[in-house]
DNA sequence: TGTGCTGATTGAACCCTTAA
DNA sequence: TTAAGGGTTCAATCAGCACA
C-alpha cells in the first residue's frame, strides 16, 4: 500500500522503532532514554503476542531539531554507514564537529550535522539498472595507495568533483556509488597536491625532464640532480624526493640550454 | 630500454584491550 | 557495560633496483 502511495508513508504519524534505527542510526537504548525523559513520545502496541514501539513522529522530529540531541562517535557511525574508526577521521578533516556535555566523559556530534553530512554527500537517486561505479568500501581499498580517503571523498562530494549515484534516497554512504572516471580525476588532484607538499619521486622526476633513468643516476652522481631528501628504507634501499623548486629551476635550466 | 621482483605504503575494516 | 584506542589485517599500487 506505502508502495504504491508514498505520500501515505508522510502522513503517518507514528514511526516504527526499527525504522528509526535503519533511518536515522537511533540506538534502541538511546530511544528508550529519550522516551524516558519524555523527549520523545514512545507507545507500546501489543497484538496478542507481538509486541510494537510506535514513536510518535511529530516528538521525534522536535528532538532531531534540538541542538541538544548529541550522539556518540559509534551512532554517528551507524547513521553514515561507515565504521566507527572513520568518524574521527570526518572530525579531524573538520567536517564534523564535537561537543562535550558535562554528563558524558565522551566526545559527542550533533545529529543534525551527521544527517547534514549525509544529505549532502548522498548519492544521486537513480534506477537500479542505471547504478555504475565503485562502492565506497571498494573505491576506498583500491585508491587508499593514491592517498584516497573517506574524508577526501567527501570534501570532493561537496566541490561537485565526485557525483555519486545510489538506487536508496535515504541511503548512507554503503549505498553510494563512485563513478571510476571521476575517482580517477580526483587522484590526480591528489598526487599534485601531494607534490607540492612532500616533492616528486625519481620517476616522476625522469617523466618531467623527459630523461632516461641511466641519465637520472649521472646526473645524480654529477651533482646535476640533487635530492632535497633521501629516506633509507629498512631493507637498505634509498628513497628519493626532490622539491618542485628544485625540478622547476632545472627545467627553466634545460628549456634555456635547448634554445641557445 | 623494458620488465619483473620485492618491500613499502596507504587507509578502512576488524579485533582485542583498556578505562570509566 | 560500552566507547575509545591501539594493533593487525587486507587489498591494492608504487618506487627502487636488478637483470636480460
Amino acid at each position: 500500500m506505502f508502495k504504491k502511495n508514498p505520500e501515505l508513508l508522510e502522513q503517518r504519524d507514528y514511526l516504527r522503532k526499527d525504522e528509526i534505527r535503519t533511518t536515522n542510526g537511533m540506538s534502541y537504548a538511546k530511544m528508550t532514554q529519550l522516551s524516558e525523559l519524555n523527549e520523545i513520545d514512545m507507545v507500546i502496541s501489543q497484538k496478542g503476542n507481538k509486541t510494537k514501539y510506535l514513536v510518535n513522529k511529530r516528538s521525534y522530529n522536535d528532538a532531531l531539531d534540538s541542538m541538544k540531541y548529541l550522539i556518540t562517535k559509534k551512532e554517528a557511525a551507524l547513521m553514515l554507514g561507515i565504521q566507527k574508526d572513520s568518524v574521527p577521521k570526518l572530525i579531524a578533516a573538520g567536517l564534523l564537529k564535537t561537543y562535550r556535555k558535562s554528563s558524558s566523559r565522551f566526545e559527542l556530534l550533533s545529529h543534525t550535522e551527521v544527517k547534514q553530512l549525509m544529505d549532502e554527500c548522498r548519492g544521486k537517486v537513480v534506477d537500479t539498472r542505471d547504478i555504475k561505479g565503485l562502492r565506497l568500501h571498494d573505491a576506498l581499498i583500491t585508491y587508499s595507495v593514491n592517498g584516497l580517503s573517506i574524508a577526501k571523498i567527501n570534501h570532493f562530494t561537496r566541490e561537485g568533483l565526485l557525483n555519486p549515484l545510489t538506487d536508496n534516497e535515504n541511503g548512507n554512504f554503503t549505498q553510494n556509488y563512485y563513478i571510476e572516471d571521476e575517482l580517477t580525476k580526483c587522484i590526480e588532484i591528489i598526487k599534485k597536491e601531494k607534490q607540492l607538499a612532500v616533492g616528486y619521486f625519481l620517476k616522476d622526476v625522469m617523466a618531467i625532464l623527459k630523461i632516461s633513468e641511466k641519465k637520472a643516476w649521472k646526473w645524480i652522481e654529477a651533482g646535476i640532480l640533487v635530492p632535497d631528501q633521501v629516506v633509507i628504507l629498512k631493507d637498505g634501499r634509498n628513497r628519493y624526493l626532490f622539491a618542485k623548486s628544485t625540478i622547476d629551476s632545472l627545467v627553466i635550466k634545460k628549456n634555456t640550454s635547448n634554445t641557445a
